[in-house]
DNA sequence: CTCACTTCCTTCGACTACAAAACTAAGTCA
DNA sequence: TGACTTAGTTTTGTAGTCGAAGGAAGTGAG
């Protein structure tokens, strides 16, 4: 199956946005997302009509008049329709269910095993979903409504912590998740669940819920996922962007400048991977003498001021920086974000920040906003949601 | 004045583009319009015959017939109108007039002293498109055609060797144009030509034209302008990104690694433009006590394989790589093409290819394109043209 | 209470962009 | 001569959008 980029009415006006702005609270009224949308009454009406039939929203009595007829007021019905999401992480994986506005319905973090491999892994997540949704994904059965409301799954969104070829749903040479490369995710799901299931890299997912969430109105922002692994995702013109092999934003064996250059698990060495992400923290301390057991235990170090945990947290985040230095130059974003559990780490984010600010052209730096990612533990599922979304709204 | 972006029909279908196939060659006949562009064979009938009267297009009697009925011909007309375009360099300029396709009509190569400030050099410049045009540009006289056919200007497009916010038309810290910065060049211009001025970046103009010449059909393109200074312009999904602030592409102050850091206009050392630019190999190999005067110099003494000057190459090369490395995992283009002055130099060449292949992702250079521009001398007055003409005929 | 006015929403006619089908035109080939 | 092929036009239809007009349902001044 090969899974196309949301169609151009996502961006303006289209059933998508104003079933969000609906969610969001911010229109209540067909008057409100007239308003919003820039589109005509006649055809928001038209349109909220279809969404309606379709079991997507629901009227909810009227509202407070503002001195004139009182707003038929729009709800996204609750219990309605949903779709299922999953974040996977080095350790853990946050799994959720999120009503088809993006907003979360339910969600919780389990502990996984990369190292289990994939069949047991995204076996026992899809399950999990499933116990959210409340019915069982097993294939053939009434778990999937076709069309009309009801509390039915409609698709599942996955997050893969590597590189993932978003077209074909397979993994590509990960080098953190022994037993995954070459892994077909799509197709596995497609025979537990009979709803699309639509795949990509955590990165880009964390791009896509961070910039709807927060920076919907930008048109290019760049997130950096900093966690056990170091990787980007890449929002172009107000859209995902993935770049030829689906591989856009994977910047983490770009080479940085560390004396000595530590090995990377790819085979070379000095990789920004190698240097800055969660895992290379830990390594470097233990290296060190430190004992350290994983990145929590980094990250207490760090906001105890130790100052080896510290000193090693700069020169992460001066590589980042510098990295970063050359995206913000060749990009030219309006805003940098980053996002993972190495965010809230202040040393790291700071000499970032300095670095960049130090090497890019005063010009790209001027109004560039570079703040922390600020949806916390749900950006991914949220980003796996909307992209889920995206894609079957689209086809109702 | 502020200028759109070319609006969305410049990709699939749209007037330029019919203009375009017939003006290539690509298409002869209406029937070869609707293969090409998928539109229907009524549509195509429709857009051609707006065109017609719009006299960007006539028939030029029949063809030969393929098995049935003899295609009516279409071509652009010879003598109709045209736009003008300047590709300003450090020590030349390229200056022309282009068909409403994007095709040359005439073009010469005028020396220009950068240093003698914008209102000269772009006086006589201006003063020379009009030259070609076959008629004074002066303000309020009959040089511009309204709305119909004839051999009039119908825009002027202009590439400025240095940062320029397009949208404004101003020139922004430019780092070897003394006496322009903050220059407002769409200002300056619009007191002498009556019709629209676009300015923009010349590696911008450069991509611009590559990607319209050789790669149309390619959704992500890096190009890499290395003369006398160095800079890029970006193709993401077909357009040209020009980032927040209009400064994407401009990699020429990122830092990279080089023992000593040589000292870059900019105040910082180590930039890219620094080490890899024609400027800095002048330079450089001036302090080596290599008697060179200019860039054609320095190109003679590496295509003699002279040691030193090659080993300088080689090390502007492996610079250029080395940020395009971070640039190409990042952004995951479809192709990498370099054209400048310094693009027919062998081993900067073969260095840069090296080291690209070297810190890629395998996925990112697996199918990857590197190669030299090849439109030759007058790629950035192509870019220029398109660009207006994205422009002007929208409007018609 | 009445009436002017506001706000909300729908209905209807029109326009645009495109496509599909039917048709005309003009050729080839056996 | 007639079947077939390719080229292009005309007609008709559809989808999406807008604007104007108007009905519905309220507020507030007199």
């Amino acid at each position: 199956m090969t899974i196309d980029d949301a169609p151009r009415d996502a961006l303006r006006g289209g059933p998508r946005e104003l079933l969000r702005w609906v969610a969001t609270g911010a229109a209540v009224s067909r008057a409100d997302l007239s308003r919003l949308s820039g589109l005509s009454p006649s055809t928001v009406s038209q349109r909220v009509e279809a969404l309606i039939s379709q079991g997507l929203l629901e009227e909810a009595g009227a509202g407070r008049s503002r001195g004139g007829r009182r707003p038929r007021q729009l709800a996204v019905p609750t219990g309605g329709a949903v779709v299922g999401a999953i974040d996977l992480g080095a350790h853990h994986a946050r799994v959720g269910t999120l009503d088809l506005s993006g907003r979360v319905v339910k969600a919780r973090t389990l502990p996984v095993r990369i190292e289990d491999g994939p069949e047991a892994v995204l076996g026992a997540l899809l399950a999990e979903v499933a116990t959210l949704v409340g019915s069982a994904p097993a294939a053939g059965d009434g778990a999937v409504a076709g069309g009309s409301a009801g509390g039915a799954l409609r698709g599942v969104g996955i997050g893969i912590p590597g590189p993932v070829q978003h077209s074909t749903g397979r993994i590509v040479s990960p080098s953190r998740m022994p037993g995954w490369n070459g892994f077909d995710v799509a197709a596995f799901c497609a025979g537990r669940v009979d709803v699309p299931v639509i795949v990509d890299n955590d990165a880009n997912l964390m791009a896509l819920g961070a910039h709807r969430t927060a920076h919907s109105e930008l048109d290019h922002a760049v997130y950096i996922k900093a966690g056990t692994g170091i990787g980007s995702g890449v929002i172009a013109s107000g859209r995902l962007h993935r770049g030829a092999q689906g591989s856009a934003g994977d910047i983490s064996h770009c080479r940085v400048v560390a004396d000595p250059a530590p090995p990377c698990t790819c085979g070379n060495a000095g990789c920004l991977e190698a240097v800055a992400s969660g895992a290379a923290l830990v390594t470097a301390l233990r290296e060190q003498g430190v004992p350290v057991s994983d990145l929590t235990g980094v990250i207490r170090l760090i906001d105890d001021g130790d100052r080896q945990a510290t000193a090693l947290a700069r020169q992460a985040g001066r590589a980042v920086g510098e990295i970063l230095a050359v995206v913000v130059n060749f990009f030219n974003p309006q805003v940098v974000a980053i996002g993972g559990r190495l965010a809230d780490c202040e040393p790291l984010l700071a000499s970032m920040r300095a670095t960049l600010y130090e090497r890019c052209l005063p010009l790209a730096t001027q109004t560039l906003l570079i703040e922390r990612v600020a949806a916390g533990q749900d950006v991914g599922i949220t980003g796996a949601a909307h992209l889920v979304i995206d894609h079957v709204v689209a086809a109702a």
